[in-house]
DNA sequence: TAGAGGATTGAT
DNA sequence: TCAATCCTCTAC
């Protein structure tokens, strides 16, 4: 399992490091896992932040705790979004996890998106979360222990790691041009094609 | 308190 | 290309 000490460092560090870790939920008695393919950084410096200048809202206090937990958000009214906060207490930086590939549950994750087995089952951040069982509820949770969900280490990453802009944060100016957007090269179960 | 818009998705 | 869908935030 995956320490504090990993979940301290910058965003895009974090961002990198996860690929190829395994992200395991045990929600309502079952357990679900995927190994994580593709990760957008976020940090509270750049427009494309909920954070961005501290502001310290309802909805984005999760991101103000210790590197280590979740920050689970409500996206277009429809989709919960996932994200592991990282750096100190206060900072407000966090990682959106954007697909995984599905490893344990699968048939539990099946029932809840209720799509096929394909590379499409956990290939956004919208799918996976509910496919993993992951809500609204468990934002602000804690990564380090094994009670609801936590982050497996898994060996050193031997794949070529892509870096691309971040999807759907035109508003942030420049800062959308930032290269924050981690995928392992080739994988299938990314969320959309590969660019730049 | 009203109004605009969003770190998405799936159908057309 | 566009609608679904509703919470959050900002302006007044």
């Amino acid at each position: 399992m995956l320490n504090k000490e990993f979940f301290l460092q910058h965003p895009t560090t974090v961002a990198r490091g996860l690929l190829g870790k395994t992200l395991v939920t045990r929600i309502e008695g079952v357990r679900t896992s995927g190994v994580i393919v593709e990760t957008e950084a976020y940090s509270h410096t750049e427009r494309g932040c909920h954070a961005f200048g501290n502001r310290l809202t309802p909805r984005n206090q999760a991101m103000f705790k210790a590197g280590g937990h979740a920050y689970v958000y409500r996206c277009y009214g429809i989709h919960n979004l996932f994200n592991v906060v990282t750096g100190p207490p206060e900072f407000g930086d966090a990682v959106l996890i954007r697909a995984i590939e599905p490893r344990e549950g699968i048939k539990i994750m099946m029932t809840r998106a209720h799509a096929a087995a394909s590379s499409r089952l956990t290939s956004g951040p919208g799918k996976l979360t509910r496919a993993l069982g992951i809500g609204l509820q468990h934002s602000g949770r804690s990564l380090m222990n094994k009670r609801v969900m936590w982050v497996e280490d898994g060996e050193a990453l031997t794949v070529d790691i892509c870096a691309t802009t971040r999807v759907g944060i035109d508003y942030a100016g420049e800062d959308a041009a930032l290269r924050w957007r981690f995928l392992i090269s080739g994988s299938p179960w990314v969320s959309k094609p590969q660019r730049g």
